[in-house]
Formats: structure tokens, C-alpha cells, sequence
DNA sequence: CTGGACCTTCCAGTACAGGGGAAGGTCAAG
DNA sequence: CTTGACCTTCCCCTGTACTGGAAGGTCCAG
């Protein structure tokens, strides 16, 4: 398989795809005569592999080490509940200050929603901020 | 007064500073005959304007847009109200999203934390993503 | 007069996940 | 035979807010 029909088959772009070789993600396939790249039909899982580790918020480095794991022989699910753990982590964080900021902003709005420019010094940018 | 006091002054870095100051966001100051900036008091007060703003998630750009409109001469309270009410939209989409995303890693997490590796075929990378 | 702290400019790089586009080779259809 | 779609490598660019470092000038204390 081309890297065209994989990325069409895996929902993304061949570019992509050299990318994710390029950072481990994807070993080197075959090259046919001419020097394409020849994929096994398993690439797309791979592919998906990824995509699913994005989608529960890893980074590309986090999933190669998962895969490299994988690829020694061995069975990383240790890791992966590290990772998923340390991933919570930080969300729960990024929702209280998101929250926080969101309050914050909320107040400030509701201030701003009274213009009165006429009680902005214009020494001061904004009265508001 | 020279960019390392402002620097210390507002609490931030004379490379920093320089960055603003690039950036649109410090007027440039004036010179010494040695060519030292020398600015004048009131850069206090725009520096930490520019981090009350950053407090409330605005970008430095929409940070300098506001700038541009008082330095213009005109009242930015309209603008202000505007670039809120759009922070506080996306803040509101960012948090639906990271809960969701809190909630779909939860139960991962949970199905990871009994690790069964026996039942991880050699050719999946893992049973839990 | 020397040393160190400060200042200047400019270039380059960080993290993240790719995207754009050039220059050239290949393949299948008409 | 040619055209167009696809493939190859290569290098640079995106956005965000800085940070690091080199090479050189300046200021002040001792």
C-alpha cells in the first residue's frame, strides 16, 4: 500500500505520515523498486493507534514510548496507566485555573459591559484591565 | 531609568522587555548618548498593563490591539468588552472539552488499573488506547 | 586601570504537530 | 507520447512568548 491510500485509509495526509516516520512513529516500510514507501495493511492500525492517543490528550513522544515499549516485546500497560494518570493530572489542573480565569474574566466583563469612556483617564490604557 | 530597573521594576527580564518593545507593545524609548534605553516612569505602568492582561488569556497581539486603540486616542472599552466576551467563549469551549476528555481518560485509566498483559495480543499495541 | 556588572545588536533555538512548496522521478490512461 | 496524479527528498514556515548566547561597548568601584 502507497502512502497515499494509507494516509486516505487512516483519515490523515502522506506528509503526516513521513512525519511520524521520521519521529519514530511508524518504522521505515519497504521501498518498492522505484522507492516508494510499500505499507503492510497493519500500518493502519498504527495510524490509529495514534490517533487514539491523541485523542486521550498524549503527546507524539508519549506514544512512541508506548509503542517502543510495545515493540521491545513487552507489555506496556504500566505505562500507559502512568501516562493516562499523569495526563489527568493536568487536566483537572488546566480545568480549576481555566475555571479560575473564567471567573476572572466574567467579572471584568461585567464591568466592561458599562462603557463609560468618559471615566477612562487616557493616562491609563484601559480601565478595565 | 535603564531596562534592567524596569525590568526589575515590573518584574520581568530586559530581555523581555526588548521582546515587547519589537513586538509593538513599549514604545521605544528614548536613548542615553551611550545608547542605553532610558525609560521614562510610566513604563511601569504599561508593562503591567501588558500582564494584567496576559492574566485574563489575552494574547500579547490582542494585548498590543488594545494598545494601538488607546494610543490611538480613542477609548478601547468596546473592543475590550469584545476580545472578553470571546476569551470567556473559548474558555467555556476549552473546559466542555477537557472534561470531556477528563472523562473519557477516567475510564481508561480505570480499565487500565487492572492490568491483565496476558490478554494483550503481540500484534495490538494496547488493549486500553 | 582593571574587573565585573550592565548595556547594545544579532542570530538561533525552544515546544508542538505538522504545512507549503520546489525540484525531480514514476506510473497508468488516453 | 504526453498529461496528470502520485511519489521522492529537501528545506523553510506557521504561532506563542520568550530564552540563550556571542561579540562588543559602557559605567562605576576599588
Amino acid at each position: 500500500m502507497k502512502i497515499g491510500e494509507l494516509a486516505q485509509a487512516a483519515g490523515t495526509t502522506a506528509k503526516t505520515l513521513r512525519f511520524y516516520e521520521e519521529q519514530g512513529l511508524l518504522p521505515p516500510p519497504g521501498r518498492t523498486s522505484s522507492g516508494y514507501r510499500d505499507y503492510p495493511p497493519d500500518a493502519i492500525a498504527r495510524v490509529d493507534f495514534v490517533h487514539r492517543g491523541q485523542a486521550a490528550g498524549l503527546t507524539l513522544a508519549q506514544i512512541r514510548q508506548i509503542m517502543d515499549i510495545r515493540d521491545a516485546g513487552r507489555a506496556p500497560c504500566d505505562h500507559v496507566r502512568d501516562l493516562l494518570d499523569a495526563r489527568l493530572h493536568d487536566i483537572e489542573q488546566q480545568i480549576s485555573q481555566l475555571s479560575a480565569l473564567r471567573d476572572t474574566i466574567t467579572d471584568l466583563r461585567d464591568d466592561a459591559a458599562h462603557p463609560e469612556p468618559e471615566t477612562c483617564s487616557a493616562d491609563q490604557v484601559c480601565r478595565y484591565l
